[in-house]
DNA sequence: GAACAATGATG
DNA sequence: CATCAT
DNA sequence: GTTC
């Protein structure tokens, strides 16, 4: 072959020389997505399929055309999918590759571009404080898909019961960013979450936390999924589960939540982990043992005392309740812990503090100074005891042993109350910002955010953060040192990740 | 094929 | 230690 | 389950 025979084709041909390209499924159907890819590919550059959290080459991403011209729209969708705006990374639309074909050279024209300025710049200036979205079937006591209100704050930031230690988390009007969740993105979760609570039931806890990070992936998503392809493209969904997505869309239907779920073992095995202090393996063995149902458990002489208590307020415990109701208990457990030491700062936590609409307990954080020596949980819990607001104990409270860690059950007084979970703990000032991280979650976040402090030779916990870790797969080698914050702000900062306000912190990283 | 967070309470 | 919890 |  004679290379000087063609040199226009040569030169037509690598047009798209050096270029990785990334294209969002989004907006776009499978025939125009795969005559890019081809087109692409012909001019000589690659097609990324998928954006990698870390190693990202990626030189352009094209998005549809009237995607871009949403700019709030290519925020949300972005963002959700890792995008870091601060690389190099051109972002463009479908017109730019259509225009550089035409024009056989790669071109690089601003008026393609979404800039990261304009990104940002819209970012700031939006200010929506949309209603919630409740949408809580009062009466499902079976599959628990809790409900999500696309976590936008409007009506109560999270309120300090009492001003002290900190300051950063007081104002936090922030308004955070999508609403519009879709219709159907929520039907497939929920079939999805059937299969998550399912393989954890049974202790498959991989793929149960493979499930869960997909469902939190799609709900942090910013649009109507309707492929394969855009399934896909989100980080946390793989071939698998886009398939889950893709036969949903197709069918309105999951063949494997019938397979897994229908099973009278499964659906068994499930009811008896909603008991609180049952897990997997109790709730197997009963199984093989011949229990059925939750009458039967209570003929069951093997119960644990925290299992007869789950079992007792079975019903009330699977309820989520609303946020004044939290702020109600809130006000009784620091009205209590003022009396017995004025000094101490009560604050709420857990999915109360990221503005969830409901929430399924109370976690009330409490700081006390590092002078004061009393064992507060003891006298907190015999107050909280006497006036009959506490009802039962799911962790033993005693004196002496410095407690910091309350797991248990009360009522506010009144008629038709229900019971709820309580969770308190008390912790030193100097674990304030650490201890507030870790119970304000979600669960998610703080497995993701410890991820990354791992990476980084670090150790994240509720007593503090270490840095100077050495670690041989799981063991840590070392001690390491612990490193000073003093508030949530400092521990996004050293671990060189941007504040996320509580709101935000609803999905993984 | 390995890793997937880190810790406390119970028995 | 396994189990269940946050 | 997904990611590296
Ligand atoms: C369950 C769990 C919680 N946590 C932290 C983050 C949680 O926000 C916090 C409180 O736990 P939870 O009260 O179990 O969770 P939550 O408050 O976010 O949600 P819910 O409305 O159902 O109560 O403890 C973990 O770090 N790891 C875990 O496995
Ligand atoms: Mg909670």
């Amino acid at each position: 072959m004679d290379p000087h025979k063609r040199p226009l084709l040569q030169n037509k041909s690598r047009i798209f020389e050096n270029c990785y390209i990334y294209i969002l499924p989004v907006a776009l159907g499978k025939k125009r997505m795969s005559l890019f890819q081809t087109q692409i590919t012909n001019g000589g550059g690659i097609c990324v399929s998928k954006l990698s959290a870390t190693k990202c080459n990626v030189t352009h991403i094209v998005l549809e055309d009237s995607v871009v011209k949403d700019s709030e729209r290519c925020v949300r969708l972005l963002s959700s999918i890792n995008v870091d705006t601060n690389t190099a990374v051109k972002i463009v639309g479908t017109q730019w590759i259509s225009k550089c074909l035409k024009e056989c050279v790669c071109l690089d024209t601003k008026e393609f571009e979404l800039s990261v300025e304009k990104i940002t710049d819209k970012v700031n200036t939006k200010s929506n404080s949309k209603p919630l979205n409740e949408d809580r079937d009062p009466g499902t006591v079976k599959n628990d898909v809790a409900d999500f209100a696309t976590c936008t704050v409007e009506d109560s930031p999270p309120k300090k019961l009492k001003p002290a230690v900190s300051e950063e988390d007081v104002c936090l009007q922030s308004s955070s960013k999508p609403r519009e969740n879709s219709e159907c993105n929520h039907l497939v979760i929920a079939e999805l979450q059937k299969l998550a609570n399912a393989f954890r039931s049974t202790g498959d806890q991989w793929r149960a936390y493979g499930y869960e990070k997909a469902i939190s992936a799609i709900k942090a998503y910013g649009s109507e999924i309707t492929s394969y392809e855009e399934a896909v493209s989100i980080p946390g969904v793989g071939s698998k589960i886009a398939a889950k997505v893709s036969e949903f869309l197709a069918s309105g239907h999951l063949r494997k939540v019938d397979e897994i779920c229908g099973s009278e073992r499964s659906q068994v095995v499930e009811l008896f982990t909603k008991v609180w202090g049952v897990g997997p393996a109790t709730a197997q063995s009963w199984f093989q043992q011949g229990f059925r149902t939750l009458e039967d458990l209570k003929a069951n002489p093997n119960l644990t005392k925290q299992q007869k208590i789950g079992l007792k307020h079975f019903d009330d415990i699977q309820d989520r309740m609303p946020r004044q109701e939290v702020e109600q208990i809130a006000a009784v457990v620091e009205t209590a812990a003022l009396s017995i030491e004025p000094k101490l700062n009560v604050e709420l936590c857990g999915s109360y503090r990221r503005g969830r609409t409901t929430c399924g307990d109370v976690d009330i954080l409490i700081t006390k100074q590092d002078n004061i020596h009393t064992d507060i949980l003891p006298c907190l819990l015999q107050q909280l005891k006497e006036s009959g607001f506490v009802t039962d104990d799911l962790v033993n409270i005693e004196v002496s042993r410095n407690q910091k860690k309350y797991l248990g059950i009360c009522r506010l007084p009144g008629e038709n109350q229900k019971h709820r979970r309580l969770d308190i703990f008390v912790v030193p000032e100097s674990e304030y910002a650490t201890a507030l991280m870790h119970y304000t979650g979600s669960a998610l976040f703080n497995r993701s955010i410890r991820l990354v402090a791992a990476h980084k030779g670090m150790s994240l916990s509720e007593h503090c953060l270490l840095a100077g870790v050495v670690r041989e797969g799981k063991e840590m080698l070392n001690d390491g040192y612990i490193v000073p914050t003093p508030t949530e702000k400092s521990i996004f900062g050293l671990l060189g990740i941007e504040y996320r306000p509580p709101e935000e912190r609803e999905h993984r990283l």
